[in-house]
DNA sequence: TTAGCTGCCGATCGTTCGTTCGGCTCCTGC
DNA sequence: GCAGGAGCCGAACGAACGATCGGCAGCTAA
C-alpha cells in the first residue's frame, strides 16, 4: 500500500527518477547548505521519505554517497569541457571555449560545484585522489594549451602552469559565488571570463 | 609542581605565550588539517596538554575559538592590506601594493588563512556577518580603486566590480595552495600576481 | 505455488561529541 | 594569615551520530 502509494507519487511528481538518484540529489543539497559533517544520514533519510536504514540498502556509507556525487559531477565536468581542449584548434578558441563550458556548465549543477569544491576533503585518501586526479588531468591540459601559445607567440606569461592556476583560480572563484539573473547574464559574463582569462594570458608582463 | 613545570617549559619554548593564543594556535591548525566538525575539544586538549574541561575556563565554547581565529585573522588582514588602498595614492600603485601585501600577509598566517575560508560557515548566522563585512570591507574599497582607476582612464573594464571579484578569486585562489620555496620564491609570486592584476585591470576588453 | 530477491522498516548498538559540575591547588592582594 | 580568584582536574551527562540486524511485504521467475 504504502510502496503504490510512493510509486504513484513518484512518476507523477518526479518522473521515473530512482531511489539511488532521489539520494544524490537530497544529499547534494544538504551537503551544500549545510555541510557533509552536518547533515546527518537521518536528515537525507528524511528528505527522499524513507527511513535511514534504508539508505544502506542503496549506498554501503554516508561516504559513499558524497563520493557519488564528487566524482559523478567531476566526470560529467571533464568530458564537456575536456573535449574544448582539442590540440587541433587555436590556443586562444580552445581557452575561451573551455573557459565558457567551465561557466556554463558549473552554473548548471551549481549544488554539485559546491559540495565538491567544499566537502571533497571528508573523503578517504583513495577517492579524494581519484577526483584530484581528474581536476588535475583538467588542469595540465590547460597548461599544455597555455605553453602551446607561448610557443606560437599569441600568449606571453612567466609560467604557464602558474598561468593556468591563476586562470583557474579566477574562474573557479566565480562559479562559487555567481548566481545569474538569467540565461543571458549567464552567456554574457561567460563571455567576459573568457576575455578576461585570454586578457591575461597575453597580457601577463614577465 | 605541574604548573611550575609549565610556566619553565612554556617561558623558553613558546616564550611568554599565554595559554589563550597556545588553544588559538593548536586549535587552528587542527582545524586546518581536520575540519571544524572533525577536530574535537579533546583534539584540541590534547595538543596543549590540559585536560578538556580546561578549556571552558578560557573559552565559552567550540565556536567561540573558531570565531576568535576567524575574526582575529580578518582583522589584522585588513589592518595590513586595506591601508594600502588609500585614495591619495595613483590607482595602479595602491593596487599593486594591496596585492602584494595580500599575499605576503596571507602567507605568513596561512592556517588562519584556509580556516577562516573554509570553516567560517560554521559559525552562527551573525559571527559569520561580522566577518563577512570585514572581507566586504577590503573587497569595496578595492572595487573604489578600480573605479577611480577606470575615470583616470588607467583601467578598462566592463564592471569595476566584477573586476574586483575576479582579481580577488585569482589572489585568494593561490594564497590556498601556494606554498613558496622562500622568502624571494615567495616575494617573486607577489611581484607576478601584481602584475597580473594590473595586466587584467588594463586589458579586459569589454 | 513457491523460492528468492528487492526495498523497506523498527529497534538498537556502540561511539563520540560538546559541555557541565564540584572540588582541588596554587598565587595574589589585603 | 587569610579570603578569593585563576587555572586545572576527573567524572559524568545527554544528545546525536553512523551503522547493523532480523524480519516483513511485494514482485518475479521457475
Amino acid at each position: 500500500m504504502r510502496l503504490q502509494f510512493q510509486v504513484a507519487v513518484q512518476t507523477q511528481d518526479i518522473a521515473g527518477r530512482d531511489r539511488v538518484d532521489q539520494v544524490l540529489h537530497s544529499a547534494a543539497r544538504l551537503f551544500r547548505e549545510k555541510g557533509y559533517g552536518a547533515a546527518s544520514m537521518r536528515d537525507i533519510a528524511g528528505e527522499v521519505d524513507i527511513r535511514p536504514s534504508s539508505l544502506y540498502h542503496h549506498f554501503p556509507s554516508k561516504q559513499h554517497i558524497l563520493f557519488a556525487i564528487c566524482n559523478g559531477f567531476q566526470r560529467d565536468f571533464n568530458l564537456d569541457v575536456l573535449a574544448q581542449l582539442s590540440p587541433d584548434r587555436a590556443p586562444e578558441d580552445a581557452i575561451r571555449a573551455a573557459i565558457h563550458r567551465h561557466i556554463v556548465f558549473s552554473n548548471r549543477r551549481w549544488t554539485d560545484v559546491l559540495v565538491t569544491w567544499r566537502e571533497r576533503r571528508s573523503l578517504p585518501r583513495e577517492q579524494q585522489a581519484t577526483i584530484n586526479a581528474l581536476r588535475r588531468q583538467y588542469r595540465d591540459a590547460l597548461a599544455v594549451v597555455v605553453e602551446r601559445g607561448c610557443r606560437e607567440g599569441v600568449f606571453e606569461v612567466p609560467d604557464s602552469k602558474l598561468a593556468a592556476m591563476a586562470a583557474l583560480d579566477m574562474v573557479n572563484g566565480l562559479v562559487q559565488w555567481f548566481k545569474p539573473r538569467d540565461e543571458r547574464d549567464l552567456q554574457l559574463t561567460a563571455t567576459r571570463y573568457a576575455d578576461a582569462v585570454i586578457g591575461l594570458l597575453r597580457g601577463w608582463e614577465g
